[in-house]
DNA sequence: CAATAGATCATCT
DNA sequence: GATGATCTATTGC
């Protein structure tokens, strides 16, 4: 390993130590809320999978039955079962064929609702990310759009179902002030329901996707 | 730059 | 058997 890299790697292994000590994990009760409610608060809180995290930039809501672009809308199936249980736990499914879509429950157990996941901005493991995605043609390009995310923190269908509250996949609030300001949008990639207002994003953050 | 084609598979009809 | 909550490479201006 060259010194260049030996460095990378420790300010990287502190990038991480640093965000574990002045965080907080979210707790069930974050989640048990209105999906929107949560969507929006999702951001700027940190995605900590093994020792990649990054921040929160952008999320969709996607609520029940009557939001047809949600898989929740067309009933409980042996794939939407996660949608309709208890709040703080991941789905995630496959999508063309070839990228993973990171979704976090929303609302009290029974009433489906999920967030989707759209981008991060990467703080730690950077490394590790530009391995799983060497096409990334800059930093802020590595987790920019749902697939890029799930890729560049190595999520899988094997997530599917996981509590996020405890364990390997988390989401953490750090403890500190941060300011930034909240832009809503339509959904994208969607047939159905595209002027609903239910994607959020940090404004004029360089790792929101287009 | 903007537009578009192709890759590829779990899930549901 | 059709269909996506996408990404990338390639084409054409």
């Amino acid at each position: 390993m060259k010194p260049a890299d030996i460095a990378m790697h420790r300010q990287q292994k502190n990038a991480l130590a640093h965000i574990l000590a002045s965080s907080r994990i979210l707790d069930r009760l974050f989640y048990e809320r209105p999906t929107v409610e949560v969507a929006r608060d999702l951001l700027g809180k940190i995605l900590i999978h093994g020792s990649t995290a990054g921040r929160i930039v952008e999320t969709e809501a996607y609520l029940g039955e009557h939001d047809m672009a949600a898989h929740a809308s067309h009933g409980v199936t042996p794939r939407t079962r996660v949608l309709f249980g208890p709040p703080g736990h991941a789905y995630v499914f496959l999508i063309y064929g070839m990228h993973y879509c990171l979704n976090l429950v929303a609302e009290p157990d029974g009433i489906p609702g999920c967030v989707l996941l759209r981008a991060l901005e990467p703080l730690a493991g950077i490394d590790i990310m530009l391995r799983r995605r060497p096409q990334a043609s800059s930093i802020h390009d590595l987790a920019s759009g749902p697939g890029k995310l799930t890729r560049a923190m190595g999520i899988t269908r094997r997530h599917n179902g996981m509590d996020v509250t405890q364990g390997e996949l988390t989401v953490r609030a750090l403890t500190g002030d941060s300011f930034f300001e909240v832009a809503t949008g339509g959904r994208i990639g969607i047939r159905h329901c595209r002027d609903w207002p239910l994607r959020f994003f940090i404004c004029g953050n360089p790792s929101v996707s287009r």
